[in-house]
DNA sequence: AGCACGCCGACT
DNA sequence: GTCGGCGTGCTC
């Protein structure tokens, strides 16, 4: 029998398939996606088999190393979805196949050197001491050509390691071995009886962490008795269960609005007669989507299927994931990224075994290998995460269209502000539009809306921080005793160092950004490639000791509302207070309990958090990212403000939402006013139709980066050319540009954009660019949904 | 990717 | 004459 497998090497040149013979004693237990350890060259590495076959025309096959898996980790559907988006992203199958797999199971490679010989020259016998076996990198340069020549001479072996990142965790559980023990000969041992004592009393096998902290035992008693085959440790697996301690209660189905119970309705019939039919759910903040979800995951459980809820990242997971919880408890598996590699690695098998029967889950959770999927949900649809910014660069959304059609069942995308792709499908009835057009707590009233226009009013001080207005409103929910949400749009933010005698900013040796200040550790870090650095006394170029902080970064903002608002309790929430593990969660809970008064923070307060004592929301410069040249700029800007402007007044409370501008006159600002998604998408048509952007033609990137300046320079010509000559006349080819961030890791960049109706060629046109830029300085990657030029 | 192989210049 | 630099090509 011959295995055909894919190796795990990133790179264009090996990305094929290869035949290995099978050996017998493997042979009853291979199948289509197990992970097997096979030769290459001279070294042992990991590989997906994809399938099995019988014949090949090649000679000379090595044979499999090694199983790694016994029950396939991808299934048929995933190997050829695997199969199929590496043709459509232009990644390596390998990356496509590890994108689908917890990271834990990846493999990590490990050189080592074994010694074969006891008589080594001295230098290489100091080596290895006492042991056996040695890291390869822990060798010394200057005795390498040693270590080449005794390999040379089978003194000592190069061996190459494959090992998982992380097994499986086992629980002890401790048992007599003989039940019918005679105690008599250790009344010597006081701890060790005591220990068997309680053994006895018991009649099952006991947790052995629970034994020790209980009868206060150390692990060299136990290791006693064990080694004297008195007792025996039981190892079972386990799954480390993130909600192990939370106690989630049971929820039952709310009442829908009529509304609500059209869009459950709808799509239950679509599931019924096995429609793979692609809904907009486009419902307002505070319309109750969450409860749509839950109603029509629980039509697919009742027909035995699963399903698949997509949520964009952590920021609403807590909440989201404790709603799922609670209705469907341990029927669902989440997962998402404030979830250690071990915890995800459970969640996952749990869903491989088919134990549950719902993922929640970010990006990559669509994925999940289930085998009878009953629908796929996409929460807040128009959200950029949903997007992979790395090789494999797919589209999540994608992706749920692709495995809707092989399970034959719906998707339903949800935003109360769709991607402006989304919306015209389903103006155009790709898509079936369903509408919720009124707040779920049938008391709630959408928020007042008013623009603080930041170039007419004063500011309470120099800082321009904080408009009289917004000064005044914040005051006043204090004294109620209501809580203030204030929305600090990160970018252009960040605090960076300038001199103040010629104007210099200090930026990234690799990069060509300003570095970024970091009060935790007081250190200036570069967010592109990790550059580390302390801070400077001296301007690097006119030596002068002017250097200065500048930027207003959320613990400035912090600083300064404490000041302002003095016994305040202000809670500040960005990168920095939520990159620890559950901390995000906490700080979540903490103002829900009301434990602080004012929460400031980026990005992430906009994002599907519910607070019933919300009544103001303060956004306090809402035309940063307006004005970046991205075509998507002002529909990220509607929806962000949209967004953030729905946390306030969802309950019985009502809300008031300012928010500071410069550009009040903007069609966005208006929209948001008027929180009128409608009248927001038919002006960005217009602007999208003007400039030639999606929803009116597709785009596809060609990045291109290099050391070399001049290399990068001449293979855009090369590229340019060859674009202009395949491409046919009605693609619009902008580039070579250089992207906002011109250089990367001492690497240099520059970008073709392609715009396009129809192509068919476009792929095979594209992918022949990445075998010409296989070798050489310069390397070139490619993105079917580009949605930023960074 | 990572390794061997081979060609060339520099030094014993 | 040998060592080590790096460009080239291959891995079932």
């Amino acid at each position: 029998m011959i295995a055909e497998v894919v190796v795990d090497i990133k790179n264009k040149a090996v990305n094929k398939v290869f035949d290995y013979t099978v050996p017998e004693e493997l042979a009853h237990l291979i199948q289509p996606g197990v992970r097997v350890l096979v030769p290459f060259g001279p070294r042992t590495i990991m590989g997906f088999v994809i399938s099995l076959k019988e014949q090949t025309e090649l000679q000379n096959l090595r044979p499999i190393k090694e199983l790694i898996d016994v029950v396939p980790v991808l299934n048929d559907e995933l190997r050829e979805l695997g199969m199929s988006l590496s043709e459509e992203t232009g990644s390596t199958m390998i990356q496509c196949f590890e994108a689908m797999i917890p990271n834990a199971m990846r493999a990590k490679y490990k050189k080592k050197l074994l010694c074969l010989s006891d008589t080594l020259s001295p230098n290489l016998a100091s080596l290895f001491q006492n042991s056996r076996v040695i890291d390869y990198e822990q060798i010394p340069a200057n005795l390498l050509k040693e270590v080449k020549q005794a390999i040379e001479h089978k003194q000592v072996e190069l061996i190459y390691e494959v090992k998982d990142q992380l097994g499986k965790k086992m629980i002890k559980y401790i048992a007599l071995v003989d039940p019918k023990l005679d105690l008599s000969s250790f009344n010597r041992a006081a701890k060790q009886k005591q220990v068997l004592e309680y053994l006895i009393a018991q009649p099952n096998p006991v947790l052995k962490s629970q034994l020790m902290d209980e009868l206060q035992v150390t692990h060299a008693i136990m290791k006693t008795l064990v080694d004297k085959s008195v007792i025996k440790e039981i190892e079972v697996e386990a799954y480390r269960d993130p909600y192990a301690d939370v106690v989630h209660q049971q929820s039952k189905a709310l009442k829908l609005n009529q509304e609500q119970q059209v869009a459950v309705t709808t799509v239950a019939h679509a599931c019924e007669e096995n429609a793979c039919d692609i809904f907009l759910l486009h419902g307002i903040t505070g319309s109750g989507k969450t409860e749509v979800y839950l109603q029509m995951i629980e039509n697919v459980l009742v027909k035995g299927q699963q399903a698949i809820m997509l949520v964009p990242e952590i920021a609403l997971t807590p909440q989201i994931a404790g709603r799922f919880k609670s209705r469907f408890q341990n029927k669902v598996a989440v997962l998402h990224s404030a979830l250690s590699m071990g915890e995800k690695y459970d969640e996952w098998r749990k869903i491989l075994k088919q134990e549950v029967q719902i993922v929640v889950g970010a990006r990559s959770a669509i994925f999940a290998p289930f085998k009878d999927i009953g629908i796929i949900i996409i929460d807040e649809e128009h959200e950029a995460t949903y997007k992979q910014e790395e090789a494999p660069r797919y589209h999540a959304i994608e992706v749920a269209k692709q495995r809707a059609i092989t399970h034959r069942c719906p998707v339903v995308l949800g935003s109360a502000t769709p991607s402006l792709e989304s919306f015209a499908r389903a103006q155009k009835g790709v898509y079936r539009l369903l509408t919720l057009s009124k707040r779920a707590v049938s008391t709630a009233k959408l928020p007042t809306v008013k623009l603080i226009d930041m170039r007419q009013h004063s500011t309470v001080s120099d800082q321009m921080i904080l408009s009289d207005v917004l000064q005044e409103a914040i005051a006043k929910r204090l004294e109620r005793q209501e809580q203030v949400v204030l929305l600090l749009n990160r970018r252009g933010y960040s605090n960076f160092m300038q001199c103040r005698e010629c104007g210099e900013v200090v930026n990234c040796p690799n990069c060509d950004v300003s570095l970024t200040y970091h009060k935790p550790n007081q250190k200036l870090k570069c967010h592109y490639c990790g550059f580390e650095s302390f801070i400077l006394r001296r301007c690097p170029s006119c030596q002068s000791e002017e250097l200065r902080f500048f930027g207003l970064g959320t613990q400035k903002v912090e600083e300064y509302l404490q000041d302002q608002f003095r016994g305040a309790r202000i809670m500040r929430m960005d990168v920095d207070t939520t990159s620890k593990k559950g901390s995000h969660q906490e700080l979540i809970a903490a103002f829900e309990r009301k434990e602080a008064d004012i929460l400031i923070g980026t990005q992430m307060v906009g994002k599907g958090l519910d607070f019933p004592d919300v009544t103001l929301v303060g956004v306090l410069a809402a035309d940063l990212m307006l004005h970046l040249s991205d075509f998507k700029a002002a529909e990220r800007t509607f929806q962000l403000l949209t967004q953030v402007a729905g946390r306030a007044g969802r309950h019985e409370l009502e809300g008031e939402v300012f928010i500071q501008t410069y550009s009040p006159e903007h069609y966005v600002m208006k929209c948001v006013v008027e929180q009128n998604y409608h009248a927001f998408y038919v002006e960005e048509m217009k602007m999208r139709r003007r400039f030639g952007y999606p929803p009116y033609y597709y785009l596809a990137s060609v990045m291109m980066s290099s050391e070399d300046y001049n290399d990068l320079i001449m293979a855009c010509d090369k590229v340019n050319q060859y674009l202009r000559n395949q491409l046919g006349h009605s693609c619009i080819i902008v580039g070579p540009t250089m992207p906002y961030v011109g250089r990367i890791n001492q690497r240099f960049r520059m970008y073709f954009m392609i715009k396009y109706k129809q192509e068919p060629r476009l792929r095979a046109i594209l992918s022949q660019l990445l075998m010409y830029f296989q070798e050489g300085s310069v390397s070139l990657s490619l993105d079917f949904f580009p949605n930023q030029f960074n």
